[in-house]
DNA sequence: AATATATACGACTAATATAGTCGTATATAT
DNA sequence: ATATATACGACTATATTAGTCGTATATATT
């Protein structure tokens, strides 16, 4: 239950790396080889960071990825919902098509709670994951 | 990402009508028909909660569930993993087995966020959900 | 210019988890 | 006796996630 997606954990892990290697370019064959991750799903997972802008490529030889934000300024609820979509505990905390309308009793404690899951993890940045 | 299963939210809305019914037995029938819930896994759902002793099941005509439990004195940490398992956010919060070992740069403070959430959702009781 | 290495990306398959159904048994109020 | 309710295992369907593959493109190096 609320496990994050591999997706999710392998672009932190590359994150971390990346900027722990900051003086170079780092490749997908690298990070995939040194933390033992599927090469294709880690490089798809790059393509996207670099699409969201939190990462810079350069092609050919010698080349891979960089930091192109920083990790301090980055909440680790923007993080989430750029890679996976929106944090919603149900289906009505992200849209309106449900078919109890008034009959449901748990929609408003739910959402508040899951404000405070969003909260949390709004106070956390992805520097404090990938240090 | 981070959704509640569905079997969680026919949980809480179970409990929070045979709550507010504690006058009568609930069945499975009523409370599905009313929330328009499907009716076989509702059932399912009860009765995982008469196994954890949330409710109690009476059965033949007019029988049904009635609550077992001061809703109050139960966490959401505590329902959630009775009834799906172990809350954490990557498997390493759970078990041991990850190839990673001492490579992997995000176990420590993943597993602090865990805790946060963790620490959320055990400060929220279930009658703040079912009223 | 040729080659090797890297990203880019869409299409595809595989695996897993979740959701939902069905059949049958049992208890019990009327 | 009958109707209504829970109990429960086996099953199927659906959705989501995970992972692979083929092909194109850019570029540093020789």
């Amino acid at each position: 239950m609320f496990k994050l997606t591999r997706k999710l954990e392998y672009a932190l892990i590359a994150l971390s790396h990346i900027n722990k290697n900051s003086n170079t370019y780092s490749s997908a064959k690298e990070i995939s080889m040194q933390y033992m991750l599927p090469r294709e799903l880690l490089a798809k997972t790059l393509q996207q960071m670099r699409k969201l802008e939190y990462i810079d490529a350069i092609k050919g030889p010698r080349g891979g990825y960089v930091l192109n934000k920083k990790l301090s300024s980055i909440s680790l609820t923007k993080f989430i919902e750029d890679l996976e979509g929106p944090i919603g505990l149900v289906d009505c905390s992200i849209n309106d098509d449900c078919l109890q309308i008034d009959q449901c009793s748990i929609k408003v404690p739910i959402n508040k709670i899951n404000n405070n899951i969003r909260s949390i993890l709004s106070n956390v940045s992805l520097s404090e994951i990938t240090n």
